[in-house]
DNA sequence: TTGCTCCTCACGTCACGTGAGGTGGC
DNA sequence: TTGCTCCTCACGTCACGTGAGGTGGC
């Protein structure tokens, strides 16, 4: 028999943690002396806080310990719990892979720029966006203004939630000097009806597939520096190992009213990657 | 401006923790309805809450984020930051590692076996240890058994805690006959005296070093089936790609006090490993 | 009037760590 | 008597999640 301090010696555990697994029932002393409530532990006992030790190693809670110590579990129970822990572990494994990568870009980018970034990185998912959009092939950046400034003039007929915004997706493959560009409004609500627009255009309803992880930025103004946050973007995604797995969209955050409410608008550009 | 759902919805983050970053002075709304207790927040404001996801991402609390928001601080500063969270970063990616390591190895087992092992392999740190001990090569069993005796009842003589405890360390190398043993007392403080035993033997005073990771194994009994949890130990060793990184320790959690005890005794097995 | 969004408490989470204040055994 | 170990509360941790109960704007 041991005191609880000599117990947790020899077990490398904190005699807290054993008056707490006492509390949960998980572990309870052999004998406890009624007169001074101290507590006793039997070696064999020992087995037992191993066992409870060995399956938080694995990733089980206190929780889901109680019963496989009370129960006699089958082989092919436990290994089903534990393909599930195997997942979570997986999980949390390419979670902390990638936690090193941005941290190890990071430091790159302050020994080769010397600075501090102007913009944050931020991975997100999106869900399924319903839209209304167009589809249309620019071969200059004034006709894609022209296009963008049509659409929101149209936007703003239907006006069906604040939340609605203006966006546009490149879907450019290739390296053709053509802009092959979907222009809309995304929707809180999908519709079914089409929208005419002015010039002749019309604008079908659609979605956007829903992305896992997103790498995006944002950056106000389309102006001539626009190349700046995509070069920022584009770098990331290279430093941290990723791939682009899509075509590149851009969400104006505030509506747009104008041709001087467009270049000075809020942006965010997302980029599926993987 | 946005109200904090709309804004929420933007970033992809709850309202609950834009109340709470508001609480904490981290991202505090451009403004508050004096009647209605509104938060609104700009456009302006999308960015630096971008910052401090991104910074959470990289592992800073909230708390650690905080002054880095405000007082503008140095690229080396930040780097140096940036160099510890890589290494916590790094030990918390070893650390999925092993765990993952650890349940394929218990699947893996579940399929070859087809049952719950006996033994639970538990993974510690062991301090640097003072001993009282001597070395001695046999080449018998019986041989060892009388040796381990003879110290168990030197050390009878010197009982100065109740929490020494008798240990044998197998310093074999090579893949000899004999056994070449080290076999003493650990102690709970250093000792500088000689202690004489029976047979002319002396125990004389030393330390085992610290080991940073220690795969145990507790077994009940020295007799026949002593190669099983030996064989468990290794087997696990060898499944979940470890290697074998010094001499092996059996450590005896009960007080010796003949043969008989000696043979039914709980024995701690440890295994520094990496 | 009915939804919808917002507000402010305030408790719960998970596995203990860390005192505070006090007692038993050598 | 002095250390040492043990005991029982009870608060703190970290970043929010989740109601409860109530109000404002269309």
């Amino acid at each position: 028999m041991f005191r609880i301090g000599e117990f947790a010696q020899i077990a490398q555990v904190s005699t807290r943690q054993l008056r707490f697994y006492d509390e949960l029932g998980l572990l309870q002393p052999a004998h406890i002396d009624r007169t001074t409530g101290y507590r006793f532990y039997s070696v064999k006992q020992l087995p037992q806080l191993n066992s409870i030790l060995a399956l938080k190693d694995l990733g089980f809670s206190l929780d889901e310990i109680a019963p496989l110590l009370k129960d006699a579990i089958s082989p092919s129970e436990l290994r089903g719990m534990l393909t599930l822990k195997r997942a979570e572990a997986l999980r949390a494994l390419k979670a902390e892979e990638a936690r090193l990568r941005h941290i190890e870009s990071r430091i790159a980018q302050i020994d080769t720029v010397g600075a501090i970034a102007g913009y944050d990185v931020v991975t997100k998912s999106v869900e399924v966006m319903p839209v209304l959009s167009l589809r249309a092939t620019c071969s200059s950046f004034d006709e894609v203004v022209r296009a963008v400034c049509s659409v929101a003039e149209g936007g703003r007929q239907i006006r069906p939630g604040l939340r609605d915004k203006l966006f546009v997706v490149s879907h450019n493959e290739d390296e053709s000097e053509d802009l092959d560009l979907e222009i809309g409004y995304s929707l809180t609500r999908a519709s079914n009806a089409n929208l005419k627009i002015a010039d002749g255009l019309v604008l079908l309803p659609g979605k956007l597939a829903p992305v896992e992880t997103m790498a995006t930025i944002v950056r106000q103004g389309t102006n001539v520096e626009s190349h700046k946050p995509f070069s920022a973007i584009g770098a990331w995604i290279e430093a941290n190992n990723y791939a682009i797995a899509g075509p590149c969209r851009e969400l104006f955050l505030e509506p747009v009213t104008g041709l001087s409410s467009f270049e000075g608008a809020l942006v965010e550009i997302q980029f599926p990657i993987r």
